[in-house]
DNA sequence: GAAAAATAAGACAAATCTGTCTTGATTTTC
DNA sequence: GAAAATCAAGACAGATTTGTCTTATTTTTC
C-alpha cells in the first residue's frame, strides 16, 4: 500500500532559499511551488508561468518532468494525499487504546488540521468541485484517496465488532467531509468537534444496539 | 428577506429553442448559460465566448449587463442560490407535523437534490472550493447562503425547544455539507439516508437531555 | 410614429495561456 | 576525465483570454 521511498515534503516555502538545503531538485522544487499555487489560488487559475517563477526553474526543466499541466495536476494530487495520509494515519497510529478511541481521535486530528494557518481545505474535494466532469484522472485520484480513508475507517469498525461496518465507514466519512469544508468555510477549527459528538453519538447506538441492551450507555 | 419578483428559472436548456417562448431578455439568456457552464464545467475554465456562444447573444450585450466576469459569477451565485432556497424551503414548507419531522425531512430533498442526473454539487462549496482566498465576493456570498440555512435550522430547533439551538443547527450544518461532497463524489444519492441517521442520532440524544431522561428513546 | 433602449455581429487590442525549441552551462554518473 | 543527464534562459508560436469599440438593426416605450 505504502510505496513510497521518493516522497517529498510539500512544507510551504515561502522564504525560499535552497543555499542551505543540499541537492533539492528541480523537480522538486517545481512540484512544492505548483502544490502551493494550486492548492491556494485553484488549478486553472494557476499558471504554468507562475510556477516558474516560484520555483525557479526553467520552463524546459518542467516539461522535461511533466508531459503536460494535467500531468502536473495530477502529479501534484498524488503527492499531497500520500504526504497528508502519511502524517492522518501517522498521528492517529500514536493513540493508544481501543479501536474506538482511535475512531474518535480522527476527528482531535482533524482539528490539528484545521487550525494550521495555511489549511486550504481538502485539495481532492476542492479539484473535483473545479473539474467536476471535465477531468477523469483528478476524479480518479480524489476516489482513491477516500477508498484509503474508507479502508481504514473499515478496519477499525472491525476491530470494535460493529455489526455494519459499511454502515460506520460511510456515516464517519460523512463527518469527515462535513467538517473539513464546514472549518474551510469558516475558518473555525471547531467543527471538527462538532463532528466528533456526532460520530460519539453514532458509535454509542450502533454499539449499544450490537450488545443487545447489556450496557446502552458506555460512551456517555 | 425575499426580494425577488424577477427570479430567472435556471433549469437546463440543452435542447435550446427559445423561438416559443415569449420575450426572454438576453440577459437571461445569458444568466442561464453562464449558470449551467460556471458550475458544470468551473467557473476560471468557462470562457465568455463560451457562454455568449450557448446564450446565442452578442458579447457588447453581455458587458452592457455586466461589468466583468467576476460580475457575471456574483450574479449567478445570488441566483443560484436565491432559485435553491426557494426550490429547498419551498419542499420543506410541504412537510405538515412537528418541527422535528420538519428537520429529518431536508435529508429527504437532498436526497431529491442528489438524485437529479444533472446534480452538481452546491455552487457555493465549489466556488469557494475554486477560488479560496482569491475572491471576497464569491466568500461574501457563500457565507450569506450558509447564513439563510443556519437560521433556518435554528428556527425549527427553537420550535422543538433544544436547549442549545446553536450546537444543533452547527451540527446539522456539518450533516448537511457532508452529504452534499460525498453525493457528489460518489454520484450515489443514498449518502442523504446515512446523514439522516445521523441526524435521528444527535436528535433524540439532545431530546433526551433536554426531558431529563423521561423518555430516552423517542424516535427508535 | 418618434425617441430611447436593447441587441447583433464582429473587428480589435493587449495580455496571457500552454507548449516547443535552441543554445549553452552545470551537474551527475561511470 | 569523459559521457550523459539535468538544468537555465528565453525566444517563439499559436491559441485563447477579457474587455472595448463601432456600426447597424431590432425592440421597447411613451
Amino acid at each position: 500500500m505504502d510505496d513510497g521511498l521518493n516522497d517529498i515534503c510539500l512544507r510551504d516555502t515561502s522564504g525560499w532559499s535552497f543555499a542551505a538545503l543540499p541537492a533539492v531538485s528541480a523537480r522538486d522544487k517545481i512540484m512544492s511551488a505548483a502544490s502551493h499555487l494550486f492548492c491556494n489560488h485553484g488549478f486553472a487559475a494557476t499558471g504554468i508561468d507562475t510556477i516558474l517563477s516560484r520555483a525557479g526553474t526553467a520552463k524546459a526543466t518542467l516539461y522535461h518532468h511533466f508531459r503536460s499541466k494535467e500531468d502536473l495536476i495530477s502529479a501534484v494530487l498524488e503527492v499531497e494525499g500520500k504526504t497528508w495520509r502519511n502524517w492522518f494515519f501517522g498521528r492517529l497510529a500514536e493513540v493508544d487504546g481501543p479501536a474506538q478511541a482511535r475512531l474518535l481521535a480522527v476527528f482531535d486530528v482533524l482539528e490539528e488540521w484545521f487550525s494550521d494557518p495555511g489549511f486550504y481545505g481538502c485539495p481532492f474535494i476542492n479539484a473535483v468541485a473545479e473539474f467536476d466532469t471535465g477531468n477523469d484522472a483528478v476524479r480518479r485520484a480524489a476516489d482513491l484517496h477516500k477508498e484509503y480513508l474508507i479502508t481504514w475507517l473499515k478496519a477499525q469498525a472491525m476491530e470494535m465488532k460493529i455489526a455494519d461496518v459499511t454502515e460506520t465507514a460511510r456515516s464517519l466519512a460523512v463527518l469527515i467531509d462535513g467538517a473539513i469544508v464546514a472549518a474551510q468555510h469558516s475558518r473555525d477549527p471547531s467543527f471538527a468537534r462538532t463532528a466528533r459528538r456526532l460520530a460519539e453519538c453514532h458509535l454509542a447506538s450502533v454499539q449499544s444496539g450490537a450488545e443487545d441492551g447489556r450496557s446502552a450507555k458506555r460512551l456517555k
